[in-house]
DNA sequence: ATAATAGTGTCTATTAGACAATATCCT
DNA sequence: AGGATATTGTCTAATAGACACTATTAT
């Protein structure tokens, strides 16, 4: 049957949670809004055209708003409250992509994107700071990144998701940082180290950071994962 | 700005997975297609309409096609690829709904679904049995399945998920039932009560089963999550 | 008494938390 | 040498796997 557009459907859109990892904060990116509800930040997104694919939709956003194509990026959840956008009924799928705090400076910024450190608040909703200020998110933007976050948090341990936020060659201290960032709270390092390196999940790859004015820390690698 | 209907959008459905564990055996619900893909099979499924939320969508499909609207369910992940339909570009969005076996028959069957059984596959995959034959699935339904398989596995021991295959009250053999279903594997009974009473997940709810030629087991039910 | 399943006890292997001690590099 | 962080070691607590054993019911 050809009546797929016998009822009218609501509209179809992909928004982004961006994140990275540095100086051991959180960061998502948000971008200013320009119409209604200007004065309100939202997760960078886009429609879903029609005979478009979901991931090159995502990969249509990342490149018109931040310049990169090749992040790692994830499905996290469709959202599709009719009332959630006053505009109109939009459906919305939520993606995690991660920027490695290595490549930010090579992140070309268009029309004001901005950095914000967030963290889960109560309600179920996530706080975004700036500074010292909380910025007011549009949509349900404040529950996405809740969303995220908790999500990030249930597999940060028994996947290497974690390892998106660093460059090829890391220090197991930045491993952790990474880890603490995302789970808000400190960890001890022994028994840290011993998870990643017990299990194979990393290896030393050779070479040997240089240049801190304290003893530096051997990099590792990720093993890559086998096939069965 | 009301130009959310300036581009064509995909047309935006929601299928369901709807499991049952019988016998120690994890069923699916699927549907016989009588259009252009006679003689597959599908997950029961229908569109979203404009204005509707999400969940409104998936009762009204569950209230249809299997005459129960009480059902737990919850989001599993969105399908977008503009080939899956082959009558068009139809974004669909998984549900997972759960039938506790005691209601089996209470559910009053429309129009010839079938139950069959689900396991993972090669490639991904799932794949349906009923009794020793395996029959074909439309779109990409055998993917979501095993998406869905998963996305079980991944979460029963940690979740409560495992006691919507249950009425109200239950043995502890059920509930090991359940867990041998999805995980596809047996466990040992000593470590499984163990966990589910040393964390205090389940109490005795003081009956106790009776009318079989053994031992009688002894009831219990679910100790509600405490909020925060 | 027997069959069949319910329920308990014990031992061991593995893993994670806590904290102490040692190693190495730069200035 | 001293400061600062890297890396290792040890002890303990909690958890899970494996398996043997006891308990209870209907027939």
């Amino acid at each position: 049957m050809s009546d797929l557009d016998a009822h009218r459907h609501p509209a179809l859109a992909v928004d982004l949670v961006i994140l990275t990892v540095q100086d051991g904060e959180l960061l998502a990116l948000v971008m200013p809004r320009d119409d209604i509800l200007a004065g309100a930040f939202a997760l960078p997104g886009g429609f879903v055209h029609h005979g478009q694919s979901l991931e090159q939709t995502v990969n249509r956003i990342l490149r018109d708003k931040i310049g990169h194509v090749d992040l790692t990026f994830e499905q996290l959840a469709t959202y599709g409250d009719p009332a959630r956008d006053p505009r109109g009924h939009v459906v919305s799928i939520a993606y995690l992509a991660i920027l490695p705090a290595s490549r930010l400076d090579t992140a070309r910024m268009v029309a004001g994107p901005q950095w914000v450190r967030i963290h889960l608040a109560t309600k179920g909703r996530a706080m975004a700071m700036s500074g010292s200020t909380s910025l007011p998110l549009a949509f349900d933007h404040a529950a996405i990144l809740a969303d995220t976050i908790r999500r990030l948090r249930g597999k940060i341990d028994y996947s290497h998701i974690g390892f998106a936020f660093l460059p090829a060659l890391f220090t197991l201290r930045q491993v952790q940082e990474v880890h603490e960032a995302i789970l808000g709270r400190p960890l001890l390092k022994p028994a840290f180290r011993r998870k990643l390196l017990d299990r194979g999940i990393v290896r030393e790859a050779g070479k040997t950071e240089r240049g801190n004015a304290f003893r530096p820390a051997a990099q590792y690698e990720l093993v890559p994962e086998e096939k069965e």
